[in-house]
DNA sequence: GTTTATGATCGGTTTTGCTTATCATAGTTT
DNA sequence: AAACTATGATAAGCAAAACCGATCATAAAC
């Protein structure tokens, strides 16, 4: 059954009247007279009397028209639904972070981002690479901001820019003086717990002779570099990060030779509202240009 | 907008399985695609995000889910409503009848009705000939009892029986010892009042000269027949309700020559539910032709 | 590396929604 | 009485669609 029969049965339920009917749904009266009797024999029931005079409602056609025009109504707002569903820029994004970038970019991306796009919401959800991925194939999240290449067959991923690792020293540290640190000369780094892609990185960086015998395996970098203030040892710092630690009692040097991750969204290839993601690629991208001092551009 | 398409969704949805939604529809899967594809166009919005392994609703598809049931569930709600109007012999059927028959008829009539056909509901409407035609036009009736020949353009009607007239006389009438009455000899008629067709048949019958002088114009055949027994003069009265008359003081007579009505059920050409009537003619043929000693069937 | 599962695509056939032209009937006007 | 008007039904033809079978593309499974 066609929702433009029950128009065309409510119009002339209205008008009483096929051609008059017709003319309001722009259609020739024959095909009027055609597609009701279609109606009617579809459902069974003679709904109208006609006579060359006359057209009346039965009492089958006045029962049946109610629900009709519920029938009708439904359809106008699932059709409703349909519009406001059609920005993708609309409904919340469910977008995962990792841990060591979540803390220092998102208090930067969350102002622009509703400013750019106050109809967008942004779920967030916290943590390691692996069960992001994990969930971005479940469809639990939308999109994955992650510092990993992944699988191009799986998953689609946009670099978004590229932040080079700082060290951070205890500021009594016997390096603290230099102006920058070379990797091989780093023995004591700390590191975050198994799972956190910069443990991987930092060892990648400077070799894993580099890092301190009794690591502590920090569960946040945050943590981490409480450690290093406290003269436990030293470690790596993404740039993003380095940024925010300005108050803390550490040093902060460059490392030679330099190091860098590249931050990505990811995200499904399937995923339809791929707007909504190139809304957020371009405000993180325009956030961080502001940080240049300690970032730089990417450059694939 | 097909309510079929809304069903494939449904079927998708449920299945998250285009090739087992197909199945479950009975159409082919290329098919369904397709269908689902042209829904997503109309709608504006991606329902389902594919891929070769996965089918996931979206967001807005979800919201949507919702709607469309509601949708499909309205549709089936109005088939039902249909199924039920189906029978021709359901619900009300508004019946006019002459108040010169109804109340000798219905009494007979309704039980019997109920016995034939149970789930029909009698909604009856007693008036004047011309009103109960006027409404029958407009719809507010369904079909008449009548006992006058009709336009046979504008109203079909089928003849149920013939009522002969019967002279009645007070007891102690100069003519109530006669064994039947000639039309001529009746002077002292008293009528109904006008717009009764009783009325112009008993002047058809005997002539206006038989009719008394002071004509008291009688608002009901029983009013009319206590008049009689009152001694006020003598009247005609149809078959079936001088089969009602037995206890009353008044005498039956036959009329020379006879003369006789036939009542008919009158109805619009195009009403639709002409079972309904033809139970009803077939029940009141029944009941009629158990009083057949005051009746005799209709010729034509 | 072959097989299996799955949705998309392609080339057809049938169905159906639609139009124009015409008919039938009943009022209305001349 | 005859022509005109209004109205819904019918007929013939066409274009869009719904549908099917066969095939393709891809990825997972064995």
């Amino acid at each position: 059954m066609d929702l433009q029969e029950l128009r065309y049965f409510v119009s002339v339920a209205k008008h009483r009247h096929f051609t008059r009917a017709a003319q309001e749904c722009h259609i020739s009266q024959p095909n009027l007279s055609g597609r009701l009797r279609k109606l009617e024999d579809e459902l069974g029931v003679p709904l109208f009397e006609r006579s060359n005079k006359k057209v009346a409602l039965t009492a089958a056609g006045a029962r049946i028209l109610l629900h009709a025009r519920r029938v009708l109504d439904e359809a106008a707002q699932m059709q409703a639904a349909a519009l406001s569903s059609r920005d993708p820029l609309l409904g919340p994004l469910k977008l995962g972070v990792i841990p060591t970038l979540a803390p220092y970019l998102m208090p930067l991306l969350l102002d622009p981002l509703r400013a750019a796009c106050p109809q967008m919401r942004i779920e967030l959800w916290e943590d390691l690479t692996s069960p992001l991925l994990d969930r971005l194939r479940d469809h639990a999240l939308d999109a994955a901001l992650i510092a990993t290449p992944v699988d191009v067959k799986e998953f689609t991923s946009v670099p978004l820019f590229v932040e080079k690792f700082v060290v951070a020293l205890p500021l009594n540290h016997k390096l603290a003086k230099m102006p920058s640190i070379i990797a091989e000369m780093l023995y004591d780094l700390l590191v975050l717990a198994d799972g956190h892609c910069l443990s991987d990185q930092v060892v990648a960086a400077c070799g894993q002779d580099s890092i301190a015998r009794e690591s502590f395996q920090a569960a946040s970098l945050d943590t981490l570099v409480n450690l290093v203030a406290a003269g436990y040892g030293t470690t790596l710092v993404p740039g993003l990060a380095a940024g925010a630690m300005k108050g803390r009692s550490i040093v902060l040097r460059p490392l030679k030779p330099p190091a860098s991750r590249t931050v990505r969204l990811a995200s499904r290839p399937t995923f339809p509202r791929s707007q909504a993601l190139q809304v957020i690629e371009g405000v993180i991208r325009r956030v961080v240009q502001k940080h240049e001092r300690v970032l730089t551009m990417p450059q694939s």
